[in-house]
DNA sequence: AACGCGGGGAT
DNA sequence: ATCCCAGCGTT
């Protein structure tokens, strides 16, 4: 039997019933493959739920906005996969005429849709004969196939890549797209995998050569770099003082409040005598410790965060443009990062 | 070819 | 602590 029909055989006992398998619908495949993107599909669920229930098809997401969007997202993390969603849903309206794509070649031009997920929804929506290479199907062709070079180099890209062509079921590409993802999320697993109840255990070679812990091979990321943010709480009667991210850094487009980023950890109030704190607050300003070096752990940096409450005589709004008051009781309708969202679930302004 | 980009769960 | 998750875009 070959590969592909064992993996089916597998998936017909043990495939999980996901909403976003009982459509065809383009639109929601797509959704749901852009959530899921580098995140658990536990994770991505109520997502998912949420935005199809709040936008039923790409023309209301395509009408919203960018920070009703980002709102929307709030917590899911990889923000750029909201802000490039909402840019291809407005290729879809204004291009596509509302209808989304099915083809891999049309899907792979929209914003935030790449190999893995233009092979995802033109399978999944059209039967086209497209593979899917994600991190499951890394790890099992690795393992099954005894394949040691590095899946994240661009040599072992090629190789998989082939390897996945290769062992795609032509006649069902959607059904062994979709077996071949679960059969790795669930059965052919990262730490533990069920080997001991696997009915491809004589055809693995990993698991025959005494493999499995030490396939697929992957280059280590390098380590993360510390970054100190000082956070100030600036209110003005029932209203606070509110700044919205930049591009080229971490939170695009998200909002939090105006802050200073040093280089190194600072002691108490140390901050007071930094040059871009005494342009912004001048020296008649009172200050007070709120929360102090609150850790935030990203994938690729350490961010401790400080929080203190200031009282400025100063105009402070005009200070920049990003900078804007915000009415508290409309605080909850901003889009911001769980460093901000989570101080305020305890702050209690 | 390497890096930047979140947040959370499993081990 | 470390790994890794239905990856993509930029440099």
């Amino acid at each position: 039997m070959s590969f592909a029909k064992k993996i089916i055989e597998w998936y017909h006992d043990h495939q999980r019933d996901l909403p976003w398998r009982n459509t065809r619908d383009a639109y929601k495949i797509w959704l749901s493959e852009i959530i899921l993107q580098q995140t658990r599909v536990e994770q991505g669920m109520p997502y998912y739920l949420r935005f199809v229930d709040r936008y039923a098809d790409v023309l209301a997401f395509a009408n919203a906005s960018e920070d009703d969007i980002l709102h929307l997202w709030q917590g899911l993390g990889y923000y750029s996969r909201g802000r490039n969603m909402h840019k291809a849903a407005g290729i879809v309206r204004d291009m596509y005429q509302g209808e989304f794509p099915k083809s891999y070649v049309e899907l792979i031009k929209l914003p935030g849709v790449g190999e893995y997920t233009a092979a995802a929804i033109s399978s999944f929506s059209n039967d086209e004969q497209q593979a899917v290479l994600d991190g499951n199907v890394f790890r099992v062709l690795s393992r099954y196939f005894g394949v040691e070079t590095a899946i994240n180099t661009p040599a072992g890209k090629k190789i998989f890549t082939q390897l996945a062509k290769d062992n795609l079921d032509r006649d069902y590409p959607a059904l062994y797209n979709q077996a071949i993802m679960d059969f790795g999320a669930l059965h052919c697993k990262p730490k533990s995998p069920l080997c001991g109840e696997c009915e491809l255990q004589l055809d693995c070679f990993a698991y025959t050569h005494g493999m499995v812990a030490d396939l697929p091979v992957k280059i280590k990321a390098k380590k993360s770099r510390n970054r100190y943010f000082h956070y100030f709480i600036i209110q003005k009667d029932d209203e606070i003082l509110m700044s919205k991210r930049g591009a080229s850094d971490v939170w695009e487009n998200l909002y939090e409040f105006p802050m200073i980023e040093t280089s190194e950890a600072l002691e108490g109030l140390e901050i007071t005598a930094h040059p871009e704190f005494v342009a912004l607050f001048g020296p008649e300003v009172t200050i007070s410790l709120l929360q102090r070096n609150k850790k935030h752990v990203l994938s690729h940096q350490n961010i401790y965060a400080t929080f203190y409450s200031v009282l400025s005589s100063r105009d402070l709004e005009q200070k920049k443009v990003n900078w804007n008051y915000v009415l508290l009781k409309d605080l909850d309708k901003l889009a911001k990062h769980k460093l901000i969202f989570s101080f305020l679930e305890t702050a209690k302004l």
